[in-house]
DNA sequence: TCAACATGATAGTAAACCTATTATAAATGT
DNA sequence: ACATTTATAATAGGTTTACTATCATGTTGA
């Protein structure tokens, strides 16, 4: 089991190119993304609106407007900040830990657990961003605008999640051809394998019970571990 | 490579779940699809409207809503389109094929270039649709509606590819754990991986020359056969 | 030939998306 | 202390989207 996170006050630093006017720095910004979270987990994207934002935190919409762009962008900075803060906490729980393989274990069970044993200290909780992230997550790069977004800084957070894997995966087996591949596919099934048991079952072997996450961190290790084993013909021979 | 397909007439039939009234039964209907299609994979799901798509073949809203619901299942319709084609395709050439091993590598041979070495007997042309199917895919799913929709009807096209898949690793795997999870995955990748070589390249392994599908059908081979590959534990004794 | 039905034209509503302008409050300079 | 600048919020309005309704026209096929 992961450690319980229980350091007070950590400050989520999100990018400064997601955001027009810093929400975390005013009242109303923080009650603004408190509610977003909210509003975009219950509805989804599509059905959330910046007027329905605005009558919720008793705004009016030319207010988000001058610190989102749109509301993409604002999906984008709640993603931000649960990639942010995710890698934040893989970062401070694996560190004391001295065998790759067991910073990778961790990093597995991590990403799996997302949502649990989280002290909720900061203002934006990690369980309904969690949820969040299982089906907006995507969005957000799967757009006509990727060209643009993608100025190496408006995806950085998830990036930087992917990277820290893809450099363990890399220090596990240096021959490895795929580790970038297989970190995004491992992160990536993380969700989507929730998703699926959830809501297609017919297309995941993990089961709806209690087990559901222990099956899908069994999964993913599975997928780690046949992928990045070490030079299986010398061990054959 | 795989055969060039040139069987004359193949009428692809979309299940009538996916629509108000049979698109293709009508010349009307078989323009709309055609133009929706080049609209859609041009400018996106979130750009498109009705609007757009009634000017484009000179007619008008009303009578595409004869057709469907709203946008989103015109989108799905082209993407079961989509997935019934690959499947009948799939079925085709592997048909002949005696050893499960080489089905399975044409499977994913075919997946990753399902835009080519088509010959373009219908109306809707494979390159655009796999494109469209790039970045559009994962959005009929993604949504809070899937519950609703996913009436074992509307997504059929989609699971008969992963359940074919799921039952040929199954064969070449019978105690594989994840049959279901892995056949998803591996479709899944062969978007994916194209998708972030061209647009997110830190994200992913594959080059963006002409190499960039094999290099793509090496991966999806490579998380095949070390994912599915028999009792490991038997061999290295 | 008549009934049934698809289409096209027209219109209209409600909401979403975004901008421009005006009001208000806080900060700053003399 | 008072005027001036600045930052932010409130108000209002325009355009587009998503969808529904009605009715005349044309086509099909029983």
């Amino acid at each position: 089991m992961p450690t319980l996170l229980t350091i007070p006050q950590i400050r989520i630093e999100v990018d400064s190119g997601c955001y027009l006017r810093d929400p975390q720095a005013t009242e109303v910004g923080r009650k603004l993304l408190q509610q977003a979270l909210l509003l975009i987990d219950k509805t989804g994207i599509e059905e959330f609106t910046f007027a329905k934002l605005a009558k919720a935190i008793d705004s009016t919409e030319a207010t988000i407007y001058r610190y989102f762009e749109n509301k993409h962008c604002l999906l984008n900075y709640l993603l931000s900040w649960y990639w942010a803060s995710l890698n934040f906490r893989i970062a401070f729980e694996i560190n004391s830990l001295s065998r790759v393989s067991e910073k990778l274990e961790n990093f597995l069970r991590i990403l799996v657990y997302a949502d649990l044993n989280y002290a909720s200290t900061s203002f934006l909780d990690m369980g309904v961003l969690h949820h969040l992230a299982l089906t907006e997550a995507d969005k957000v790069f799967f757009t006509h605008r990727v060209d643009e977004e993608n100025q190496d800084r408006y995806f950085r957070h998830y990036k930087m999640v992917c990277s820290q894997l893809t450099s363990l995966i890399e220090q596990h087996n240096p021959s490895c051809q795929w580790p970038k591949s297989i970190a995004c596919m491992l992160i990536e099934q993380s969700h989507r394998q929730l998703f699926f048991s959830d809501h297609l079952p017919s297309l995941s072997d993990v089961s709806q019970g209690k087990k559901q996450r222990e099956e899908i961190y069994s999964y993913l290790l599975f997928l780690l571990h046949s992928t990045t084993e070490k030079s299986k013909t010398k061990r054959q021979r």
